[in-house]
DNA sequence: CAGTGGTCTAGACCACCTA
DNA sequence: AGGTGGTCTAGACCACTGT
């Protein structure tokens, strides 16, 4: 089971580049560089740096070189609000009934997600209330060697944001917004009418460049919707 | 200026997956084969496969084959990009249709949010299509006054957000994101399934601190999602 | 001119799955 | 055992840019 040798080369090329050792606009040792440093075929290097390129962090230009991108401006808009906080901002009371808690091996899609090959993974399935109303589901994996105890917590007093927040403070952040039409159990546990659709956020959490969490939130699309505000 | 071969094959098969000669779960030849049909070394073949992965087009799984995915387009909650672009940047066409173009006296609502109370507003309803599949039913509020020759426009050469942002740069953004269950004209203009549920976003944007105009843009939810990315 | 990225080839070995 | 994708090599020619 070892790396690829040209995910080594990638790596160590993002790790320069993260680490500002190589900086904004620098040009980056050639392919054939590349290949001699790491031993490797030309294709090989090639193919690493094809991998950044995509990644957004290399731009290349033909005949030139290949080159630190600037990296996109973003607005630190998109806040990663729990949803305690949010329910009593908005004056109400929020209640909290946690349905399971287990430990597990981790199936395909979250284990890629949490790149956790061999590791063993939490998974809590928690509702959420805003004045007896149930808002969100919310079904949550955790990395559990980076969060050992986290089943032993108690959500109804912290949330699970809360908690991972606090022993793995959040450096990074994917979101994904879908609308989705809710399983029978999933639209029982929101209280819903027939015919009302969800919103699905899926949300990866990372802290240091290592995902900790992946959780699917659901909520009923007639009482919750997502806002941001952009300024440029 | 002849195309790479491995754009040739790439073309080919994305042209045999959008024209639904190939469906979603088909597998597709390997890459031997496919080397072999276009004279291409399997390197060249992988590489056309590669691209349409990236794409999203295609999913791989090792030892079994390569398959038809089906494919779920994206956006950005924090970039502001115009749907052409968008549907480009995957290697895909885009299309327009202009459903209406109006001069009209706004509702209350659109009044409020672009608060002009006595103002002309332009209103226009465009349909949106990648690779002939719709994609999104934008309809649009323009704050006439400063967009007076927004209805001289070809919105099939460059799309109405394009014009907006050349002629009253954009400043500011408010978004809302919303699951909507679509009404009888939406679900026809969207080529909907029963029981499918919309994305509604709701964008007002501004410049220079006054609202130019306000949009809801509606996409199948099977065929559309909305990401972000958040560094801390 | 030498160096760069862009494309391409004809092999190779591997791990894995299905038959 | 034969097919699949995953990785890798050691060459090759091209168009282009800099000096």
């Amino acid at each position: 089971m070892t790396k690829p040798k040209y995910k080594i080369i990638a790596d160590h090329v993002r790790d320069k580049v993260v680490s500002k050792q190589w900086l904004e606009g620098d040009r980056i040792p050639s392919e054939t560089e590349l290949s001699e440093l790491f031993l490797a075929s030309r294709m090989t290097a090639r193919k690493a740096v094809e991998q950044l390129v995509a990644e957004g962090l290399l731009e290349r230009s033909p005949s030139i070189g290949t080159f630190v991108k600037a990296p996109k401006a973003q607005s630190s808009l998109l806040e990663i609000k729990n949803i305690r906080d949010e329910i009593l901002e908005r004056g109400h009371e929020h209640k909290v009934v946690v349905l399971s808690k287990n430990s597990l091996v981790p199936n395909d899609k979250v284990a890629l997600e949490l790149s956790s090959w061999d590791v063993k993974v939490y998974k809590v399935v928690i509702l959420h209330f805003e004045n007896n109303t149930p808002i969100q589901l919310e079904e949550r994996y955790v990395n559990a060697s980076f969060v050992p105890e986290f089943l032993d917590q108690d959500f109804t007093k912290k949330t699970s944001s809360e908690y991972l927040n606090k022993v793995a403070p959040l450096s990074e952040a994917k979101m994904m917004v879908e609308a989705i039409m809710p399983s029978k159990i999933l639209s029982h546990h929101l209280n819903l009418n027939e015919n009302v659709p969800c919103l699905k956020i899926t949300r990866t959490t990372f802290s240091s460049h290592t995902p900790i969490s992946i959780c699917y939130l659901y909520y009923p699309a007639d009482k919750y919707r997502v806002t941001s505000h952009l300024l440029i």
